[in-house]
DNA sequence: CGTTAATACTTGCAATCTGCAAGTTTATTG
DNA sequence: CAATAAACTTGCAGATTGCAAGTATTAACG
């Protein structure tokens, strides 16, 4: 019997392939990270950089220079703050939409591809174990704590 | 309901800061994808470099030169194949694979961690579920085929 | 055989990514 | 009205990445 550890890496790694291959869109060719940041603003209503960067467990600084570079693709809006000149609101641009959704299908239709192969009880099932995993991760006191999701 | 897309996203996310996390061994101070690479060389045997690198889906110019620092950290050992003198032969050194090792430890032991909030049902559901998810990616003809695993 | 093609791996760039230290601007606190 | 803190930016400097081009060895073919 496999370690949790060995499913779980074999797992990730597997899924970080798809996550590479599935972030070129037309003309845009997003690293994985960027693409993370994408998913991450449009889930988020309005999120400032801090908050996004610190879900995404990515130095500000770092993560200042990538949002840059997204607002200068034309991805991404960053906004002053009405309330609080120190804070930038992002968003995603109607391009920055489009990227993102068509990101979101790519990956979920390479996800049902993968399902293909298994009963239809069996995704069920998986899905919500993860969905309790998640869930368990969230309340786990350790390093993957601190994001929320 | 959440997409199965996003229930992997925030999955991976938060499985890459834990491990980015369990890198820290004593004094070796490793990148996720060094971890990568060091637990893919102990379970396999004695692979060449092309093997390792493919399977890791990273390009040969940059998996030749994450093995050299990991040479010179004296984790890896690169031997010149007997039978044909192109390929070298990877394994671990015995410091390696006691980094390795503690790597598995710690991971398990977060994993756990994470495990204690779900009931007993309920992980051996999700390792099982993850188990056959693997296997399905693994039958699939996407990106994420490649991988053995 | 001997030449050509293919395989396994290495090095030269050049671009990108990363994070710490140090800075700017704005808000809060005493 | 200082002094402190918070949110973000820029200056490095080091690490990572991949393509193009290289070396060395083996296989294939005439």
């Amino acid at each position: 019997m496999e370690t949790p550890r060995e499913l779980f890496q074999i797992m990730t790694r597997r899924l970080g392939l798809l996550n590479k291959d599935c972030c070129s869109v037309g003309g845009c060719n997003l690293s994985a990270t960027q693409s993370h940041l994408l998913y991450e603003i449009d889930r988020s209503h309005n999120p400032s950089m801090q908050q996004v960067a610190e879900t995404l467990g990515t130095d500000i600084t770092t993560f200042s220079r990538q949002v840059q570079s997204l607002v200068k693709m034309n991805l991404v809006n960053k906004t002053p703050d009405p309330t609080d000149r120190r804070i930038y609101n992002l968003s995603l641009t109607p391009e920055g939409k489009m990227v993102a959704t068509t990101i979101d299908h790519q990956m979920n239709a390479y996800l049902n591809e993968a399902f293909s192969h298994m009963s239809e009880f069996e995704v069920e099932t998986l899905l919500r174990s993860i969905k309790l995993f998640n869930e368990a991760m969230g309340k786990s006191s350790n390093c993957c704590a601190p994001v929320k999701g």
